[in-house]
RNA sequence: GCCCAGAUAGCUCAGUCGGUAGAGCAGAGGAUUGAAAAUCCUCGUGUCGGCGGUUCGAUUCCGUCUCUGGGCA
């Protein structure tokens, strides 16, 4: 198959699901079926040394369907949305002047919101003023922080909820760094639409019990494959601790509180894989609210040629 | 065999000086603009172990049985 000529802009596809529905197993098939190169959407993938935990492919399938952003940054950095944007419009680019189609693949529902529809421009996160905020929140509370928002952006006081802490710094921040509160800045920012045909795949079991125990023996098989040693690694990097992004990951800040003794082996196998269903359960909340997506049945795995006839016709593919 | 303590929501437990009960966790739904695998919101009827008794009324008091811990033999 080849990219058609027929639509103004190129073609590009997006394989969205909760965790454990199998959408690393449906991407690599559609690899070798179609002429695409593949593009990791996943906010814990970025992190090298990050591989139990996530379910990473393995090097043997990364050397066989390379997938980018995968392994890009240390687990002491910090990844951000709008760096995903940023770095998957290029990959994107690149791809597509390859003549080639991106496949983005992965379950961080946000980074393909903000592909899709874009960002407003907001300056970025800035280390001293959440340094500030936080300490502002320890000394005076929280509620003191949303009285404050209130007062500079009533829109986003109303809108956010008093207990969301970080919405709440980040709305403060917004502001403090600009002299602009959020609600205006995004109001004279429309967003920008993604300029590529989309056809995108939802692959998730119909029923919500299967998904559970696939979470649970997946969870059970990471353990065996030693992801707590992986996270005794981790804990003896530079840098890291429990506050950063990467290691409040699911699973991650569960066997992290576990080495820390906070509870036992019982203990961390039951709050894994609770996590990681909550997790799902939210991916499943974005999932439902996604627009113009086709859904196939992960219960069992997926017939390809299914995937490759809807690939077609939404597309405008030819062979 | 005897003694003691338990038995209440899927789990751990609180409680009702007698007027049929509520937390945490789990689960479900939702929100989601530079931390997003994050952060936050909403949702709690269950033979209160079984059977009797007392009572207008028992999950609560009494008796008895069953089960589970622990102790003594």
């Amino acid at each position: 198959m080849t990219p058609s000529l027929r639509t103004s802009k190129p073609p590009a596809i997006f394989v969205m699901g909760p965790t454990a529905a199998g959408k690393t197993d449906l991407a690599l098939r559609l690899f070798d079926r179609l002429p695409c190169e593949l593009i990791s959407v996943d906010s814990a993938l970025v992190y090298k040394g990050m591989d139990i935990g996530t379910a990473k492919p393995s090097p043997e399938l990364l050397a066989q369907a390379p997938h980018r952003l995968i392994d890009i940054l240390d687990p002491a950095q910090i990844y951000s949305v709008a760096s995903f944007r940023e770095d998957a419009l290029l990959a994107m680019a690149e791809i597509t002047a390859a003549g080639r189609i991106p496949l983005l693949v992965g379950g961080t529902m946000l980074y393909y919101r903000s592909l899709e529809h874009g960002l407003s421009e907001l300056p970025a996160a800035n280390e001293a003023v959440r340094a500030r905020l936080d300490a502002e929140v320890a000394a005076h509370g929280l509620s003191e922080l949303h009285r404050r928002l209130a007062d500079v952006d009533p829109a986003a006081a109303a809108r956010i909820n008093p207990n969301d802490r970080q919405r709440i710094q980040r709305a403060l921040e917004v502001y403090e760094l600009t002299g602009i509160n959020m609600t205006e800045l995004c109001a004279r920012s429309p967003r920008q639409n993604l300029p590529y045909t989309v056809a995108k795949i939802v692959i998730a079991p119909a029923q919500r019990a299967t998904l559970h125990e696939r979470i649970e023996r997946r969870f059970d098989a990471m353990l065996e494959q030693g992801f707590v040693e992986e996270v005794v690694c981790l804990r003896q990097m530079e840098g890291v601790n429990l506050s950063l992004p990467s290691m409040r990951a699911v699973g991650y800040r569960q066997v992290w509180e576990y080495l820390d003794g906070n509870y036992g082996y019982d203990q961390l196998v039951d709050r894994g894989v609770a996590a990681t269903r909550q997790f799902a359960k939210r991916q499943l909340t974005w999932l439902r609210s996604e627009q113009g997506a086709a859904w196939f049945d992960g219960e069992s795995p997926v017939l390809i040629d299914d995937v490759l006839r809807y690939l077609q016709a939404e597309l405008e593919l030819s062979v």
